[in-house]
DNA sequence: AAAACATGAATGAGCGTTCATTTATTCCGC
DNA sequence: GCGGAATAAATGAACGCTCATTCATGTTTT
């Protein structure tokens, strides 16, 4: 067996064992045993636990921006690229369960108690959607009174806390598209009654 | 010393060291410290370290719930509800920093690791938002395509990672009130340029 | 003087990490 | 291509430390 698939293998088995258990009730011996070395094995790709996880975040989270960059660079018009950016966000949810899971629950932690780490990935993620909103602005699209800091925030929490819905509950009333359109039309059109504004009703 | 302000020193003590050190690093004699009582103490008042985190959180949601649902009941437009919980949801964080953190990461971990706990508190504080949603329905103010579990869960994102932005950044570029107001007007009349649709123009 | 409350040292299980040893792979003179 | 030395990779038992929890003892209240 190659060296980088014994990287890989560890990887992936910490993603299996930190959902099931989180970072703090997992063993390193967990992960040995589900990767199938043994626990000093670990050491010789990983300086520590730690470690692990944090390469998991970046190697992961950089495969996804990749994917989700791709996406959006296809579309022209930033309503449709929120479209995508939110079914996306969401289909991650259950192509890739136990990841998002890492995510979601180990992200927030490692932000404040690794103080040294900063998740520049995580960042850059995030940040695809202000580039979006902002290019609406440009296009006239968007309202010029967002608040950039505040409504890329706004978005990404939407999709974020409805993923974890998703992650939580063992049945779903709607389906990841529905969800996504769903998100997505309330940020471009809001919740107001209908009739005054329609969502994507003008070209671009 | 009453035995109800031990409980509560200790609670409250609990809050401090869990914000700065998080669940897993904070350690019981850290608690006992802050709190000025001995370790064995803290025994007499809670069965363990996860009971002093249940008991935390179903006190001060509790506290919060009750806080704002007052303030919304005083209120008839569900625009404006909207709004008042928005704002009221922000401002806990500055008020009460060290809980808001604790919330923040302690509470997605419990959720998902201490399984037999159900936080019902949590779920009742998210469950002012579909109530309000549900009452704009009712009185045609809101959209009725609106899916309950989506919309409810994307309003309450968009606070929840807002808010976790306060609370991580040391500098603020805007106020309570302002991202408050952004993003209660950014669900009411959505993000697409002003003209077409007007939050809060036409009264209730 | 009994009951209730509080103390904090002692206990012991748990687990991240190390490292002496074993196993596999590569290299090279012939 | 073969024997066997040198190097690399992998192993997992043992170490050493960290706490959550307990409980024998002390203190305060009734």
């Amino acid at each position: 067996m190659r060296t980088s698939d014994k990287h890989q293998k560890i990887i992936q088995s910490a993603i299996k064992v930190l959902s099931r258990k989180g970072f703090f009730n997992a063993r390193i011996s967990d992960i040995a045993k589900e990767a199938q070395v043994a626990d000093g094995t670990i050491y010789l790709y990983f300086n520590n636990k730690y470690d692990i996880l944090i390469t998991l975040f970046e190697e992961e989270i950089g495969k996804i921006i990749v994917h989700v960059k791709q996406l959006i660079d296809d579309e022209n018009d930033p309503r449709k690229m929120l479209e995508i950016f939110a079914l996306h966000h969401l289909k991650l949810m259950e192509e890739k369960r136990e990841l998002a899971e890492v995510l979601q629950v180990e992200l927030r932690q490692s932000n404040k108690f690794m103080k040294e780490y900063r998740n520049t990935k995580f960042i850059e993620y995030v940040d695809i959607v202000s580039g979006i909103l902002h290019k609406g602005q440009e296009m006239e699209i968007f309202r010029k009174d967002l608040l950039p800091g505040i409504a890329k925030r706004a978005f990404f929490g939407a999709l974020d806390e409805t993923s974890r819905l998703w992650i939580l509950s063992p049945k779903h009333p709607y389906t990841i598209e529905e969800a996504a359109k769903q998100i997505s039309n309330i940020f471009l059109a809001g919740i107001g009654k209908p009739g005054v504004n329609k969502t994507l009703s003008k070209a671009s």
